[in-house]
DNA sequence: GTTTCAGGTTAGCCGTCATTAACCGAAGTG
DNA sequence: CACTTCGGTTAATGACGGCTAACCTGAAAC
């Protein structure tokens, strides 16, 4: 029973950083399920043993990555009382997961409108409260402040820590954790 | 004569906006030629009358795009001697840029894969001498510094102020420059 | 005022995928 | 040891969409 379920388990991991490396690489349309069997090691329509569609590929990829970053937000800010703090861990947990999941982060932002429906009101939904732990922390710090003008603020801080994925330089954290305090002190 | 040629022209810029829009919003695969066509008022084929290919349509949009923000940021170095001053005129010109031509930042870094080799390369070309105008201010700035690292750091920075286009979100023009000054600052 | 020809139109042609069908062997089950 | 079920395989099938063909019309040219 063991071996079975590992090898599915495994194949199925296999797949999921296969398809993500070559969304991030191609773009999603321009990937075939051949594509992602084959980096796999299986091929073309052994996929849909693991998977229903193509879609839903991209859906367990996006899903994990947005579930990810909320939970981390929300230990963040669950942690931190002091919010000048929390922007500080807060900047630093993005960049991290940025630098290290640089292609899931290149798909969520290329690739999350060839997500149809369900899957991808869920997505969105999800984003949109990690953005809001944000604009929570950036609100104590700067009461008073127009909530959607810090809204804005948020994104184009994720465009900055976002951004080395986007060009394949190696920006390391440091650099982009400062700059992204910076720009959000600012 | 000119009443053909006039007409010509007409349509041809009213193919490339509507293409810029819609590849903007779907993504260069996820738009049909029958999409462009129609949305300037002509349907599928006949958008052949004015360019070569699905790819040319592309590749207009982007090369217009790069020239466009070369010359105005050279423009900006050749007539600021001082480097701090240099520095605050590439943004507000970037930023101006990126909030009146969002479809088109938009596709510039998404689509740009789907440019095949020769147009590819010049566009590559062009942005690369972009970057460089900004990797030679920053230098400026901060003599000694590591260029690779510069380069991150204009990635970055366009990375925030390309931030509007992709959220959709109207960030304002003077948010987006104090932050982006802020940022390359840090 | 005829002749060209640019710019449209509609009807294919063709390739490229996602998805399904039909089969197979070997691992799990009893 | 049967026998089921899983995870693969290789052949269809069916859309869809870029591009080409064949044809038509009216402005420009002479």
């Amino acid at each position: 029973m063991t071996t079975r379920a590992l090898a599915k388990a495994e194949r199925r991991a296999a797949l999921l950083d296969a398809a993500a490396r070559l969304f991030a690489e191609r773009g999603f349309e321009r990937v075939t399920l051949e594509d992602i069997g084959g980096a796999a090691g299986i091929s073309g329509p052994a996929v849909y043993r693991h998977f229903p569609g193509k879609q839903a590929v991209l859906a367990a990829i996006l899903l994990d990555a947005s579930e990810g970053l909320l939970a981390g937000g929300q230990a963040v800010i669950e942690r931190d009382r002091d919010a000048a703090v929390a922007l500080d861990d807060l900047v630093a947990f993005h960049v991290r997961f940025a630098v290290s999941n640089a292609a899931v982060i290149r798909v969520q932002d290329r690739d999350l409108d060839s997500l149809a429906d369900p899957d991808s009101r869920t997505v969105r939904a999800l984003q949109r409260t990690y953005v809001e732990l944000w604009v929570a922390v950036l609100a104590r710090l700067d009461p008073g402040a127009d909530p959607s003008a810090l809204r804005a603020r948020a994104h184009a801080g994720f465009g900055l820590m976002n951004s080395t994925p986007r060009t394949g330089r190696a920006a390391t954290p440091e650099i982009l954790a400062r700059m992204a305090l910076a720009a959000l002190r600012a």
